[in-house]
Formats: C-alpha cells, sequence, structure tokens
DNA sequence: CGGCCCTAATTT
DNA sequence: AAATTAGGGCCG
C-alpha cells in the first residue's frame, strides 16, 4: 500500500512539472481545502500550508498507518528552516527565551518509520509556539490517542493547525513569529460503513486535560477556521461524533 | 520504568 | 550546523 502511495505520488509530482507545486495533493483525503494564495509545501511525512505573515503552518496534514507507528528510528529533535520554503520565515532565535514551546504540528513520534521524515518534521514549516503545560499536556494526550487510533484501525488522516482569535496576534522573536490562540487537530479514519470522524480545540495555555475533554465536530472547526477540512468526505461524516468510537 | 513533550549549555 | 550532554514533568 505504501509503495502504491509513492508511485502515486511521483506520477503526481511528474505530472505537475511547469505548475504549482500544490498541484499533486489530490486523492488525499486528509488535504484540506485551500486556494492558489498558499504555499503548499510536501514533505515525506506530512504536507503543509506555510503562512509567511504568521511565520507558522495555517494547517499541516499528514496520514498515519499502522505500520508507521510501529517504526523504531530514532533521532534526537534538529530544528531547522525548511529549505522548500522562500524567506521570510521562522527560525530558532525567534523560540529560544521566548517562553513558548517550539510545538510540532505533525509530531516527531509520528515520523520513526523514516529518518528523512523525521528530519523534515522538525522543520520550523511544521512548528508553532506552543504553550509548555499545554503541549506536554492535552495536545501530547491528543497525539498518543492519535499514534493509539492508527494503530487500531490502520490508518487515521489527520489535519491540524493554529487558530487566532485577535486581529493582532501576540508575537515573538526577530522575524515576528505569531503566537496562536488556539489549535485545531481533526481525524477521520475509514470503516465499512463510511469515514468517522472527530476533532478538538484547544487553548494555547495551560491544557491539561483529556481529549475527550476538548472533542467537538468537524464541522464545527470548519466553522470557526473557515476551512473546509476533509473536502472528500461526505457531509454528514463531519456533523456528528460518537466518543464511543474513539476510547482507544 | 520507558516514552514523549520539551529546555538549555556545551562541544565539535 | 550538528551532535552531545544534562535536566524537568507527565502518562501508561
Amino acid at each position: 500500500m505504501k509503495i502504491l502511495w509513492i508511485f502515486c505520488l511521483l506520477l503526481a509530482t511528474c505530472a505537475s512539472v511547469g505548475t504549482q507545486r500544490a498541484a499533486s495533493t489530490a486523492g488525499q483525503v486528509e488535504i484540506p481545502a485551500y486556494d492558489a494564495s498558499e504555499d503548499i509545501v510536501r514533505h515525506l511525512g506530512y504536507t503543509a500550508s506555510y503562512n509567511h505573515t504568521t511565520l507558522c503552518p495555517d494547517w499541516v496534514a499528514w496520514e498515519l498507518t499502522a505500520d508507521e507507528v510501529a517504526g523504531t528510528y530514532e533521532q534526537g529533535r534538529q530544528f531547522s528552516r525548511d529549505p522548500d520554503v522562500d524567506f521570510p520565515k521562522a527560525s530558532r532565535e525567534d523560540y529560544s527565551n521566548s517562553g513558548w514551546d517550539k510545538g510540532h504540528m505533525a509530531p516527531h513520534a509520528d515520523m520513526k518509520w523514516s529518518r528523512q521524515a523525521m528530519t523534515e518534521s522538525d522543520y520550523f514549516t511544521n512548528i508553532c509556539p506552543q504553550n509548555k503545560e499545554m503541549n506536554a499536556g492535552a495536545w501530547r494526550k491528543i497525539e498518543e490517542m492519535t499514534r493509539r487510533v492508527a494503530k487500531h484501525c490502520g490508518a487515521v488522516y489527520v489535519v491540524c493547525g493554529p487558530v487566532y482569535d485577535s486581529d493582532e496576534p501576540r508575537h515573538i522573536g526577530p522575524a515576528c513569529v505569531h503566537v496562536p490562540d488556539r489549535f485545531f487537530k481533526a481525524l477521520a479514519v475509514s470503516t465499512s460503513d463510511g469515514y468517522r470522524t472527530v476533532a478538538f480545540l484547544v487553548g494555547n495555555d495551560y491544557q491539561v486535560g483529556t481529549p475527550r475533554s476538548y472533542a467537538v465536530t468537524v464541522d464545527s472547526v470548519e466553522t470557526v477556521i473557515g476551512r473546509n477540512l476533509f473536502p472528500s468526505l461526505p457531509e454528514e461524516a463531519e456533523a456528528v461524533y460518537n466518543w464511543n468510537d474513539w476510547k482507544y
């Protein structure tokens, strides 16, 4: 399955020569709706839309499979600028001594199946300023739950990113990296009865609760961020969630 | 306990 | 820039 996917990616890449990078995401369930103004960056383990004003991704999407979760490769985090993104972009200098974590959108620990994927997950394309307790608390529990979903269901489609509630967000560092007010994360799993989904909205402050306490419908996140997530899924799949389906 | 989310300082 | 070392806290 993995090989087939890579083959399709190669075909799509070849077919898009001479066009925008954005042209090659067709058929990937995890990719949200986006327009031609966005800077779409593809990496082995995730696809992101990098925002050159906030210096954070607007969204990061990836598929996580049971095989990938079983990966055992280990490598320390090595944050660096993304060579595939044009300036301006964030760097380590912006986050150091800022009081904010360099928070992964696609987790480092989701990339243990590939050295390249691990390295690319540390690009600032995939990083936002996150509250320490939230990142190590509520957010991490959602990440761990997502890995259990992938392991149990075989695969899960994931898209997440920042939410800005203020017209003038806080910012950190010389490059003025914007500090999000909240984060969203949406999951979709394919079942014999079609897709089922759930999403989370977590404040970027002291948040250490369980995933369940942050669970919302995908629809409600779409309303907040003004973007269609999982555009290939039927509307009814995004309108509700049943927590009994997500107790992993 | 190990694994995971990190930090900072130091060395090469 | 990359690698190493040392440290903190929480969860399963």
